[in-house]
DNA sequence: GCAATCACG
DNA sequence: GACGTACGTGATTGCA
């Protein structure tokens, strides 16, 4: 790598100034940075940005020393691309020992790099290589061009590159590295570092080398025989008989070491060094990066210290545009540029696809879609990945798509595709790249169709649940409605390529050009929302909320819905026999007491029935008129309250016909229509961003509506199996909605109770009606639960009575007598009224917002209702909150534990696993202590957070 | 496509 | 004094 015969023999350019490149290694100075200051956060919202900070102190340094007359004309940061290297495949146990990077570290590898950019200098990162490797190439390609080449660096493996053209430059001591320093180190030259280091290995980056060997015996080798291969060749010769048989012996993981350490020269350039010439920052861009990132005194310090006027002489040459707006950044770029769809392109070669992978490897954040036959993520097979570098920049890769005809595609070019394979392997590296960010809408479809196809996407993130801390409560969060708010854009409808009802066809079906541009304007549109939604998540100051209860969600309920819970199907059938035979004999009965066929599950029917034919009294009429007839109407007629007795045997037949009906068209039917025929497993679909509250929502099926509150609807639960040699654990939050209202109202009486693990229904309805604990009867103590679960709810005299069965007078004063014992709860209820008054919203313990824009509404009843549900909202929020956090952790700990137990369902305040038999005893107490602590470190619950599990075989036992 | 009903927390 | 009412969801059915 050191011949420089080609070398053109001047080294100035037509300026006649020296042509100097400076290399400055960027991984190592991000390492220094963390590592040498305190963790720093970002005040607004508690970013880690610590090294960040580091790493732009030493851009300055930087900067400040290489100015002047012998500042150097070009100049570039060069990163590890962080993924797997090429290294990895010559020996798998490369860099094995390195512990992953800190976590708090890790949100700042992009932001290093967007801070590079904001100095206005290149970034520049390959992957399948390290930083080193690139600095090699580089500095090689230098030395050819005429350059001298300074590499800033700490790190020994780059001495190698050292020679008469090519110096290292120590940033921690600030002193030249050259030849004789090398020496100085390792007893060699810089042209035989390569083989010393091959002998000498190197026990951090797990580079085996010669056991025995170190840095002196090398040396000594290979002065007296003169280079590696030849201390091999002539191995037989050393006269100390351990060395002499350690080469021997090791000779193929010595020649294995050196093309560990040996640097590649070879590397693809992802960027002319011309584009290198160094340049003054802009200092809006740097002024604004700074802004973002809150580095005021940083900022202060640049404009007065260092002067963004013109430092060198080349500082007008234009250099590329910084390739995406800067993180955090509220930017002009992009976002109202108009959509041009014919910019679209349709990947259909190896080529084409190269060059879209180079791309994204330079943008760094890209957005991912994918298109498939289904609807259901678990089940959907793929027909194409849509990808988005940049505005007006985005493509599609049909994978799966077929003739309209159903034929393979096999004639003309406009019908080619990249086989399946061959595209998955080279996407691969990309959507599991560490440092190029991922960017879905709904991004938790994505992971788990293409985790079926062997890709873990990572990172991402997900302009969905953005929209949806940002903006939940104020509307829908769904792409279209995004686009439409904040790019002014209506995408094209899917109807409009597929079809719809009848018309509906597969998206395989749709021709390529269509299929281009819905698809590939689907991450163009989900690029542009990212650059929208992501400053505003730093400017609401809600990107702790983001990170902390969003982000991690949508892998851990991926991960969720592939597993799926397994039913036993014949339990179902048998059920719904059993609930069909019963059935029928109501119907029938039913006819034969009225004297006439009349359908069942006609509400309308049934209120013509009881109340104009057989005229009974107290009739109900809903919101729009009909008669109601549901089960509070339907139980008043069965009691015989009406005080006629008519019409008892009819409701009573009707109330068992309604639940059956219910049980066997919801459920039994249903459920086994939806398991897999295969692994008997039902996949439901957690939506993240559908309640107002933060919790989630489980669709096709719901399977957070299990039936458990009657005895035949428990029966369905028994069909929730594990899979042989497992069980299903059942554990779930005791009472965490009073709880939090304990903490949230700060009522001194509950915080008690709960702390002294008191039966807390037993205790309010002491404490309210005067009645000692140890006389307490079971229809006080309900009507104390129906109170306590009211006030959760925002109380109303009206609903207390409902639900109380006793009239509103008397509701009323229970209320009162209620918050006379416990004034903290009224006193929580008046601000949290006043605070949605002044604000439009309310917030859970963790911060996040939700939005009731009703109480703007013009109603008395719209305001009221505004007001019910804002009490209700942080309650319910928090304890969202906190079962998302547990959810995020759950996995990773059970994994780290050495459990193979799989988390399957969420149930608002409870967590579904299935466990080996073997791991249940151990593996309870791990989930229950995940649970318990999933607030923290975030919010002390000043009431302890109670955990309740169980395993059986089946969901009704274990619960 | 809406209203009514009812399953869950 | 009137408003109408417990908070948050999803699936099914009938009927316009």
């Amino acid at each position: 790598m050191d011949d420089t015969s080609n070398a053109p023999e001047t080294t100035a350019d037509a300026t006649g100034k020296a042509k100097r490149l400076v290399l400055i290694d960027g991984s190592g100075y991000i390492f220094r940075a963390y590592h040498g200051l305190p963790p720093l956060t970002r005040k607004s919202d508690g970013l880690p940005v610590g090294a960040v900070s580091g790493f732009c102190n030493m851009l300055v340094k930087l900067i400040k020393e290489n100015r002047g007359d012998d500042a150097p004309s070009h100049l570039a940061v060069i990163f590890d691309a962080g993924s797997k290297t090429f290294r990895n495949d010559l020996y798998d146990g490369y860099k094995a020992n390195r512990p992953p990077p800190p976590e708090d570290l890790i949100p700042q590898f992009p932001l290093v790099r967007d801070a590079t950019r904001a100095f206005g200098l290149p970034a520049i990162e390959l992957a399948g290589f390290e930083a080193d490797d690139l600095i090699c190439t580089y500095a090689h390609l230098a030395v050819q061009q005429g350059f001298e080449v300074t590499v800033i660096s700490s790190d020994k493996d780059l001495m190698q590159l050292v020679n008469d053209k090519v110096t290292m430059m120590d940033p921690v001591k600030g002193t030249p590295v050259g030849r004789e320093q090398v020496i100085e180190k390792f007893g060699v030259p810089p042209e035989l570092v390569v083989d010393a280091q091959a002998l000498i290995g190197d026990s951090v980056d797990n580079v085996p080398g010669a056991p025995g060997i170190g840095v002196k015996t090398a040396a000594q080798l290979l002065i007296e025989y003169g280079d590696l291969d030849s201390v091999l060749a002539r191995a037989g010769e050393i006269k100390q008989e351990k060395r002499r048989q350690t080469l021997i012996d090791f000779k193929d993981q010595i020649l294995m070491s050196r093309e560990l350490v040996r640097l590649r020269c070879d590397t693809p350039v992802p960027a002319e060094i011309a584009t290198f010439v160094l340049k003054q920052p802009e200092a809006d861009i740097l002024a604004a990066f700074l802004a973002a990132m809150e580095f005021n005194s940083l900022a202060r310090r640049i404009g007065g210290s260092l002067s963004l006027e013109s430092t060198t002489a080349l500082a007008q040459i234009p250099t590329a545009p910084i390739s995406r707006p800067l993180y955090g950044v509220k930017t002009e770029l992009g976002e109202k540029q108009p959509f041009d769809l014919d910019a679209y392109e349709c990947v259909q070669t190896i080529e084409q696809l190269q060059t879209w992978v180079r791309r994204c490897e330079q943008a760094q954040v890209i957005a991912v879609d994918t298109e498939t036959d289904d609807l259901s993520a678990t089940h959907a097979k793929l027909c194409g990945i849509s990808l988005s570098t940049d505005t007006n920049c985005a493509c599609y890769i049909p994978l799966g798509h077929l003739a309209s005809d159903g034929l393979d595609f096999g004639g003309g070019d406009d019908l080619k595709q990249i086989p399946l394979d061959q595209a998955i392997a080279l996407l691969k590296p990309v959507l599991e790249n560490r440092n190029i960010l991922k960017v879905g809408q709904n991004i938790k479809y994505d992971l788990s169709v293409l985790k079926r196809y062997g890709i873990d996407v990572a990172p991402y993130d997900d302009t969905m649940l953005m929209s949806y801390v940002v903006e939940g409560g104020l509307h829908g969060h769904g792409m279209d409605e995004l686009s439409q708010l904040h790019l002014g854009h209506t995408p094209i409808p899917f109807k409009q390529v597929a079809g719809s009802g009848k018309t509906l066809k597969s998206f395989k079906f749709v021709a390529l050009k269509e299929a281009t541009q819905y698809a590939a304007e689907d991450a163009d549109v989900t690029l542009r929302l990212w650059h929208v939604l992501k400053p505003r998540l730093v400017r609401d100051r809600l990107n702790t909320v983001y990170e902390t209860l969003e982000r991690g969600m949508p892998k851990a309920l991926s991960e969720m819905e592939l597993n799926g819970i397994r039913v036993d199907p014949q339990v179902l059938r048998n059920l719904s026999q059993d609930f069909g035979t019963r059935m029928n004999a109501i119907e029938q009965e039913a006819h034969a007491h009225l004297g006439r066929p009349f359908n069942l599950n006609s509400p309308q029917q049934l209120g013509v029935v009881f109340f104009d034919e057989m005229k009974l009294p107290g009739g109900k009429r809903t919101a729009s008129g009909q008669w109601a007839t549901d089960v509070k109407v339907l139980e008043d007629i069965a009691e015989g309250k009406n005080g006629t007795g008519a019409g008892q045997t009819l409701a009573k037949l009707l109330l068992d016909y309604r639940q059956m009906a219910k049980l066997k068209g919801t459920y039994t039917d249903a459920l086994v229509e939806y398991a897999d025929p295969q692994t008997q497993r039902i996949h439901t679909s957690f939506h993240l961003a559908s309640t107002t509250t933060g919790r989630l929502a489980s669709n096709e099926p719901n399977l957070q509506n299990i039936p458990i509150r009657t005895g035949e609807g428990r029966k369905i639960r028994t069909a929730f199996i594990a899979k042989p040699g497992c069980k299903l654990i059942s554990a779930d939050y005791s009472q965490i909605e009073l709880r939090l209202l304990a903490h949230i109202g700060d009522i001194e009486q509950l915080k008690k109770a709960f702390s002294d693990g008191q039966d807390i229904h037993a205790m309010t309805a002491s404490e309210m009606f005067g009645v000692p604990m140890a006389d307490m009867t079971s229809e006080i103590r309900r009507r104390a639960k129906a109170i306590n679960f009211g006030i959760i709810y925002g109380i109303s005299g009206f609903g207390l009575a409902n639900q109380l069965g006793i009239d509103q007078g008397e509701a009323s004063r229970y209320i009162k007598t209620y918050f006379e014992r416990f004034p903290g709860i009224k006193d929580y209820m008046d601000a949290t009224k006043q605070f949605l008054r002044d604000n439009g919203f309310v917030q859970t313990l963790m911060g996040r917002k939700i939005h009731i824009p009703e109480i703007n509404g013009k109603g008395g009843a719209i305001k009221a209702f505004a007001e019910r549900a804002a009490i209700n909202a942080p309650i319910q929020g928090t304890a969202a909150d906190i079962i998302r956090r547990a959810m995020m952790r759950m996995q990773p700990r059970l994994d780290a534990a050495g459990f193979t137990t799989r988390m399957l369902l969420q149930v608002h305040d409870e967590l579904i696993f299935e466990a080996p038999e073997a791991e249940v005893a151990a593996v309870i107490p791990l989930i229950q202590e995940v649970m318990q602590n999933a607030a923290l470190p975030a919010v002390q619950i000043s009431v302890p957070l109670v955990v309740e599990a169980k395993a059986a075989n089946n969901w009704d036992e274990a619960h």
